[in-house]
DNA sequence: GTCTATAGTCAGATAGAC
DNA sequence: GTCTATCTGACTATAGAC
């Protein structure tokens, strides 16, 4: 292998432009072109442009996801709202410096917006695969959330999870959005400000009362 | 004019297929196949595709922040947060029903869909339309929120309506998801229900604390 | 206003030399 | 593994008959 370095380049273009523009606005040429590699590499390495996207989510929400797992089973018992929701939202949230040499820091901000974009857009196969990724995990968060919130049902609380994830995905997607719209009120470049309001809301909305029936 | 069902068989397809699939992967000749029209009708009608989606959208869009700003005028002194929260919430998530004729009441799920999309999509004409359709009036909501949570500042304030669309955006967007994540947990046809649920997250995380410093 | 026909462009994918 | 060259098909948009 002359070059270990292509398909990365690939991905991390595909991320960028993912990203930027959404996935069905971005054609291999352009992603080949700014990977600065050759347009038959994309299929190549990895045979269609739908299998490229499945790469580039796999990348970024297996280590999430692990994350995720460890905080769970790290988690004191018994467990607090706060705990379990910023165990949910901090992983993806914060920039993760993954390998350094694949993936540069200044990836981070790409890779929000690419989160962003990811759970929104929805050909098929990215929604099937956001299922297998996440269905096994949300069944936990769910359980532990029962047990820090006994009054709430379970319904109840996959739906503030369902709007936790549209939350974070909107901010994530349109973060720059926020400042422009306010009039610079807000500051979508202060990461870890953006996090604090964000676990706030979450938390607030996770401890309201029972929705009356 | 023959034919004055044109226009809006056209916009009716549009919406059902920008809804379903997204703007860029909507093609014209799916659209006008779809509308039962032929295929120059599009162009003729409202000269791009681009003017076609900002039709779409203004078609929907303003009906609904005409019944916020009403809501807004004939609140009672002083708001509560609740009732700011509802008027801002529902008249997005409840079917509109607009003029019977161009729009038959089974048009109300794809619309509340569609809304969700162009929240998020964002070739960068949506993006400024949207700023430009609700700019004042968020000013408005703010303003309002203000009274009613003295203690919240008014950034704090811009985030949580922020989050609030996106937790809004997901859930029109992705409501059928909830359910198969939720192994039927969640019930995504119950409308009532939904607007219910994310009504009370959304009192929930207006009325957080506010953020350490 | 509505249609057919087509211009002009760009897409994803692949064959085959190196 | 990488490249050039190209196939095949789809797209938006428009010109021009009716």
């Amino acid at each position: 292998m002359a070059k270990p370095e292509t398909k990365d380049q690939i991905l991390n273009a595909a991320e960028d432009l993912f990203a930027e523009q959404g996935f069905a606005a971005t054609s291999l040429r352009q992603l080949t072109a700014h990977a600065g590699v050759n347009l038959a590499a994309a299929n190549y390495h990895f045979g269609s442009k739908d299998d490229l996207a499945k790469a580039v989510l796999q990348r970024r929400i297996e280590p999430i996801n692990r994350e995720r797992r460890q905080r769970l089973d790290n988690m004191s018992q018994p467990p607090t709202i706060e705990a379990i929701v910023r165990a949910f939202i901090e992983p993806a949230l914060r920039n993760q410096q993954m390998d350094p040499g694949a993936l540069p820091e200044s990836r981070g901000a790409g890779l929000c917006r690419l989160l962003g974009r990811i759970s929104v857009e929805q050909p098929l196969f990215l929604q099937e695969f956001m299922s297998e990724q996440f269905g096994e995990l949300g069944k936990r968060f769910v359980a532990m959330l029962s047990e820090a919130a006994p009054g709430i049902a379970a319904e109840t609380l996959w739906w503030r999870m369902h709007f936790t994830v549209g939350a974070m995905a909107h901010t994530l997607a349109n973060a720059h959005v926020v400042g422009q719209v306010s009039l610079g009120a807000c500051d979508a470049n202060d990461h870890e400000g953006t996090l604090k309001q964000l676990t706030a809301f979450a938390i607030g909305g996770f401890s309201a009362a029972e929705v009356s029936r």
